[in-house]
DNA sequence: ACAATACTTCGTCAACTGACGAATTGATGA
DNA sequence: TCATCAATTCGTCAGTTGACGAAGTATTGT
């Protein structure tokens, strides 16, 4: 149960689950999240913190970025059918549609600003 | 998305994780439920009452008695899908499965005293 | 009519949660 | 080496949550 109720838990929180979806597409680092959400570092740090401890996310440290991405094919069942059930229910929400959209622009500005510093 | 939020706050409670496998075998009214759970009456209806509004469980009043079961086949399918996962993922839980074996007992004696009343 | 029973609503209180900023840690680059 | 930047940890504070008992509602049985 202990497993389930974290998860829930995890998952009762408008937020998180904003944190949760942008990550649909692929993994972000922290900063992008709090571009994102519009909330204080230390803050989204502690939800993150959250939805890893759920097992709902994993975290992969790269220098001093943070990149989160969502739990693999290698999570328990419980993890994948939570995620399968956020993800495909939230995914018509209003919200969550216009989050995927900056998150794609946060994406295509980051290639451009790749390619200009590598431009002449 | 606030359906999905509704129901993983619902959902974000040991007691109400309690309550909803409780239910898994057939309805139960709220005096059973409370008699499960070891809390005071109005503690537990309020915590029907959450799982309610989260589609997550119906309830049917017949005379002075509530009655609550799982939400049927009718309900969205984030309530249904929620469902699977919770039932299926809560099933190995200790708790839950000592309160299962107290439901039982409790229809059991419910029987029991139904058939005694009816005996010459 | 009246008492008893099942449940709900309301007010209260302690405990938890989510927000922030300040201070800290760890890695990069001048 | 030292400044800078990304992230985390810690302390604080307001708002929410979950517990209770008392009071109210509705239905049953005497």
């Amino acid at each position: 149960m202990t497993s389930v109720l974290r998860i829930a838990k995890a998952l009762g929180d408008e937020t998180r689950l904003r944190a949760l979806a942008a990550l649909r597409n692929g993994e972000l680092c922290l900063c992008h999240i709090v571009g994102l959400l519009a909330l204080a570092p230390s803050t989204v740090s502690k939800h993150m913190d959250i939805l890893c401890q759920a097992g709902l996310v994993q975290r992969r440290k790269d220098g001093r970025w943070c990149h989160f991405r969502l739990a693999g094919p290698g999570a328990p069942p419980a993890v994948r059918q939570a995620l399968r059930w956020v993800l495909g229910t939230v995914a018509a929400d209003a919200t969550i549609a216009r989050d995927a959209e900056r998150v794609a622009r946060l994406r295509h500005r980051d290639l451009r600003e790749l390619v200009t510093c590598y431009r002449s």
